[in-house]
DNA sequence: AGAAAATACGCAAACGTTTTCGAAATAATA
DNA sequence: TATTATTTCGAAAACGTTTGCGTATTTTCT
């Protein structure tokens, strides 16, 4: 119906061959420039547009990518995509895009719903619950072209891109002590996922170098509702020998701080310093501003295709190399921090 | 290579044939039970996956529906793709998610690469670019599903979800009169598209029933630039007249703002006030706290996918009713529009 | 028991491409 | 002029489904 007119229309209305127009759009050295000329010019004037499914039927290329990504309302993830749009559009390339809100089931089932070949390849971001890897494993044994961001797999061998997470919270946790926090508290939405482990590594060894004893209770696993959130940080702030300082290791952990503490009597940074991971563009304007650790997202998107397009392209490219690309995090000190 | 056995091999297999084994996994009453049992476990055991393109080739349906936005960093339209995906996963729909960055030439790219019957619907919010509709008037001559939301395009007969612009504005600017305002301004991307012109309508009506007469300069175009908007801003805001209350038509306009009046030495709300469309889940964390119109994103959303599907999914279907669907937007206040 | 109807399955075409192979027609070479 | 290359195109198969039609087998009815 909304498609138009068919590749053996289009010969039949020129008297040549299918294959022969086949040729002469896709640019054959076998076909004149005569015809070719021809070709072109009443594939313009009868609307001619290729159907993509016979060719990928043909090709088995779907010229497609998916990119799964935990949440959809987060400025770092909408970066990224953008940034991998910009570079696989260039290339004719569409962007299948899914979101797990956080959950693994939801994440099995698109990504088996993926194992059709739909996609040619996956960039993602895993589930902040994503402990069973079966299914990714699957896809890497069927040489599935997976790329990891961020949320990684450090378990399957492929390419991952990641910032320096460890030297970037250990620079960050220094940062809350210099301004003279004593009990610094690490926030996080899961014990299991790749990137909360280094952070918290980097976390421990911040205190560890500045003397300080680490209260366990201090390093806080939180969950997916809001509200529960705010209520278990509110806790935490309210008991006797609450923290003095926080860092959060992603945005929605802090932002839920600043809800928590608006229900106490605590200030923000006298009582209370923040840092966090974020790439909100308003951090700046929060109340109080808030000191942040911001990925360059738009690039890691970008490098990611380009790593992307480059295997899909080139012919007997071999499979995705089993790296980490660590691109630097930047740490800008708004007044959360601040020593008043 | 990442796609398995055929449905041929799976036939092979069964020693049946292929017609026998499709009709058995699509559940045809012209199947014996006992063999759908055997085709189905044997489809299990040897992880059978149909082949999305062959079968799309096959029924001319793609299995996907294209969603344009014109910016990713913004929470109503990952919302609105929120409860767009909510709806369409379930009915085994695929998104494909494209970003015109308010640039209309993007948005034509775009619009004539679904052309060629990639996907089988587009919901889309147009550029604030985009006054030549051409691209959009070719998809509908074609039969090609459209429906739009927030942006729409009134010249294209389809459906259609806003929100109850010209009254919500309306009720806004009473809002900011009420609380003192005496010369409020209007802040809008362009002034070609159409919600901009209704909520302006909207604004108008408020300061006429009032009795205010509007400064034509308090109606103020901006642009794409971050940082231009601002210089805008607060060159609008140090002339020895300046508005004193703000309506923001959107919320990029909002945040520009704040960001100029960091650069002034005014005080909202006490100097000025600011209302703005906008669905930040953050907005009660600004400095001062941001009072909001926030439009129902997500269940705009799932209903624009609840009448796409009801069109694809039923046979003969007409074509998407010509009709406007107005879903309320909610007035939260906050901060920026207290009198002190 | 014989005819009619219902059940269960197979054959082959079709969807719109790309590509292998082969075959004309023209040009170059001996 | 006869032979070989080169250029330019066509016929047909293939990708993996779905479906119209035909047919063999079984069931039902008179």
């Amino acid at each position: 119906m909304a498609s138009g007119i068919s590749l053996k229309e289009l010969a039949a209305e020129l008297k040549l061959a299918p294959s022969t127009v086949s040729r002469a759009l896709n640019d054959s050295y076998e076909i004149s420039e005569q015809t070719k000329k021809k070709v072109l010019s009443m594939a313009e004037k009868l609307n001619y547009h290729p159907n993509p499914f016979a060719r990928s039927l043909r090709e088995n290329k779907s010229k497609a990518i998916a990119v799964i990504i935990p949440e959809r309302i987060n400025t770092f993830f909408a970066q990224v995509i953008d940034g991998i749009e910009e570079i696989t559009q260039e290339h004719g390339y569409h962007l299948l895009v899914y979101c797990t809100h956080e959950d693994v089931e939801k994440e099995k089932k698109i990504v088996n719903l993926l194992l059709n070949g739909r996609a040619d390849a996956i960039v993602m971001s895993v589930s902040s619950q994503t402990s069973d890897i079966s299914h990714l494993h699957k896809l890497y044994e069927r040489g599935f072209p997976i790329l990891f961001f961020d949320r990684i797999c450090s378990e399957i061998p492929t390419t991952k891109f990641i910032t320096n997470d460890y030297q970037v919270t250990l620079e960050a946790t220094r940062h809350l002590i210099q301004q003279g926090c004593k009990r610094p508290a690490f926030l996080m939405l899961s014990e299991d996922i790749s990137i909360t482990k280094e952070r918290h590594r980097g976390f421990l060894a911040a205190l560890k170098e500045a003397g300080i004893s680490h209260n366990p209770e201090f390093s806080k696993v939180c969950c997916q509702n809001e509200e529960t959130n705010i209520e278990i940080l509110k806790n935490l702030l309210i008991q006797e020998n609450r923290p003095d300082g926080i860092l959060a290791s992603v945005e929605k952990l802090a932002l839920a701080c600043y809800q928590a503490v608006k229900k106490t009597d605590l200030k923000i940074p006298t009582d209370l310093k923040i840092i966090s991971f974020s790439n909100m563009g308003i951090a700046g304007l929060l109340n109080p501003s808030l000191t942040t650790i911001s990925q360059p997202a738009f690039s890691m998107g970008e490098e990611c295709a380009r790593i992307l397009i480059k295997k899909l392209t080139k012919t007997n490219q071999p499979a995705l190399a089993n790296e980490v690309v660590v691109i630097p995090s930047k740490i800008t000190i708004r007044a959360s921090t601040m020593v008043e």
